[in-house]
DNA sequence: CTAAAACCTGACATTGACGTCAGAGGCAAG
DNA sequence: CTTGCCTCTGACGTCAATGTCAGGTTTTAG
């Protein structure tokens, strides 16, 4: 399929597409005319690397993930790396959950004074960050 | 106290400081040569401000929050603001969730090829990203 | 065959949270 | 008063993942 169906197929832009190829993390062949033609399989391709993209990863991390997408060599290094991503991303799972925590104390004490009277209580310490650093 | 104090007590930068009272998410009083003055409070406040910052949350949704953090005033839309600001957190925590597990999952698959023979079997479809739309 | 639609490359623009540099001024110690 | 460090403003640079535009080519529909 061009370039046109398939970001029609992923809802990505064909603009981020053709960034992609730029950034190896797909490679079209071309037609005659020189233009892109993807498999089928670049749709769900397309799709994981937006899974990745919105898990924070860089290009730079995703792009030496894909070779194990598209063959199916083994890497020797594979392992370490797809382990190191999921630490980063788990990391920052932790970090997100303590901010929604922290966000809900604010929320409680900021609701209740509402409902009641007006002035609300001085932040208490532990309303405010305190970075295990 | 002065700028590089605040920088070197939070581990921030003297320029992001300064981006912050640009962003107004700080607003340090002046010496009489110009030099900006910092409350102790203002530790805190930065530290939070990190917080909401690897959250993902930009400096123009923080800024509506950082009233409550200086002052005690209610505004009558904060609860709203920090319970939509509450809800995009959740929701990115589980997209992270999602694409940890995938990234398990080949994991999994991978690390299995790795141990045994070599050869990897092809992705089964599930390791790739099923958009729910 | 022709016009429209889709595609091509190349390049500059954008957004956010800063980095970095230039040139000038403030401030405590000796 | 001078040295040296800290600070000031202003402005341009950076990085990532695109948006957008210009000018030209390929493919498709009629």
């Amino acid at each position: 399929m061009r370039i046109g169906e398939l970001a029609a197929r992923t809802g990505v832009s064909v603009r981020a597409l053709r960034y992609y190829e730029e950034q190896r993390l797909l490679s079209p062949e071309r037609s005659p005319g020189g233009q892109r033609t993807y498999p089928e399989s670049a749709v769900d391709q397309v799709l994981m690397i937006q899974h990745l993209f919105t898990a924070g990863l860089p290009s730079r991390s995703i792009e030496p993930l894909m070779p194990y997408v598209r063959s199916r060599e083994v890497a020797p290094e594979l392992v370490e790396r797809l382990t190191a991503e999921r630490e980063r991303i788990d990391g920052r799972i932790g970090d997100l959950v303590r901010t929604r925590d922290k966000l809900d104390s604010i929320i409680a004490v900021v609701a209740a004074a509402a409902h009641e009277g007006r002035p609300c209580p001085r932040p208490e310490g532990d309303l405010v960050a305190h970075h295990p650093r």
